[in-house]
DNA sequence: AGATTGAACGATTTGTTGAATATTCAGGAA
DNA sequence: TTCCTGAATATTCAACAAATCGTTCAATCT
């Protein structure tokens, strides 16, 4: 059993190397099968198909992206909405310069997101429960106001605001800072609404 | 000179039909010329090009859009939290509506958007008008308060946070319905935010 | 003159064909 | 038996040819 998931790893570290050097098109089933010194075939009796080796890849990559997120999520000296700054920040910046210094990442982002919504959806999940978490604890600390709706779909509203930063690149032009610039208002906007506040209550 | 206008709105008409029928790109330009008595040359000295001609059709579309907007944002006896609401709501719904029922439309927004970025970013522009207008009006009542920018920025940032609601077939297969409950939580965020409020001032 | 035409041009699209490649599976090795 | 192979098959892709269509402009008409 451990045997099995070994050669998983082989053909998915033969696969990583191609697949970021010559593109997820360009490289071909056969190639990583004698990367791994095995017949073309046999690949399918640990995959699968291809796309498959790419969402596993793609998986492994935001799950330590989530471990991330995590830590960011719990540090323990800031505000909740510090913290969820930081988070919605965090996932702005690395989708972006993933994006935008590798153009192999945004090659497979885009076949992974047109064949495998649910992979989107999985990842939005993921990370929601983070947001909650956030939010669990401002709420916790008088710092938010609970909406009356579940902390769920309060996360889920956040994630439908901030979805235009998401893969910033994909449906528009803007540059990181005007981007940054943007989501800081749009994160500005969500903490503090538009009506009267009370006198903030977030001293240091 | 009215004469030249006449000739433009039978050219846009005969288009219209031809667009509606058979799609942009099934429709020639031969074709809207023959519906018009005229040669296909003819054409080019009223129109810069074919992409003019539905341009210009999408426009008159959307001034039409305009005015209904502007007066929803008149509306004397609602809160400015309402005619916010009826103002994003009828984007959505309206954009919804037109690319389900006809699938024309959705071909045409996708050309546009894709050969005159120019035009979503005009349509985004003047939009923003009519969202400013209800946000002056919202802290000239002392309904909302000022957030130390200028609302021309927070009605960007409006905009930024329901960008999914704006082609929303484009990036989500979700049902009107489910958009419609999404949307109507994003806007309780921004209006309310997280944070702790005054005890709701919006008495009737 | 100015307005209009329609044939001519070049760009784009469409259709087709052959090669490349993902996937399968009958068979052979361990 | 279980694991693996590699040729066979089905699918996808790329390149080329043909046709179509947007656009132009010299010639024609009014």
């Amino acid at each position: 059993m451990a045997e099995k998931e070994d050669v998983r790893t082989q053909i998915v570290e033969a696969a990583k190397k191609r697949f970021s050097h010559f593109g997820y098109a360009k490289t071909t089933m056969a190639e990583v099968a004698t990367d791994c010194s095995m017949s073309p075939g046999n690949l399918y009796r640990f995959f699968p198909g291809k796309l498959d080796i790419a969402e596993y890849i793609a998986t492994q990559d935001f799950e330590k992206h989530l471990q991330h997120l995590a830590a960011l999520a719990d540090a323990p000296d800031k505000t909740a909405r510090q913290r969820l700054h930081d988070l919605l920040f965090e996932e702005l910046r690395r989708t972006y310069n993933k994006l935008e210094s590798d153009p192999r990442a945004y090659e497979i982002a885009l076949i992974i997101s047109r064949e495998r919504p649910e992979f989107a959806n999985w990842m939005l999940a993921n990370e929601r429960k983070i947001i909650v978490k956030v939010l669990e604890d401002g709420l916790r600390q008088g710092e938010f106001q609970s909406c009356g709706c579940p902390v769920e779909k309060t996360a889920e509203m956040i994630q439908a605001a901030v979805m235009k930063f998401r893969y910033p690149q994909l449906w528009s032009k803007l540059t990181l800072p005007k981007l940054e610039q943007e989501l800081e208002g749009v994160m500005q906007l969500i903490v503090d609404g538009l009506s009267p506040r009370l006198p903030c209550p977030e001293a240091a």
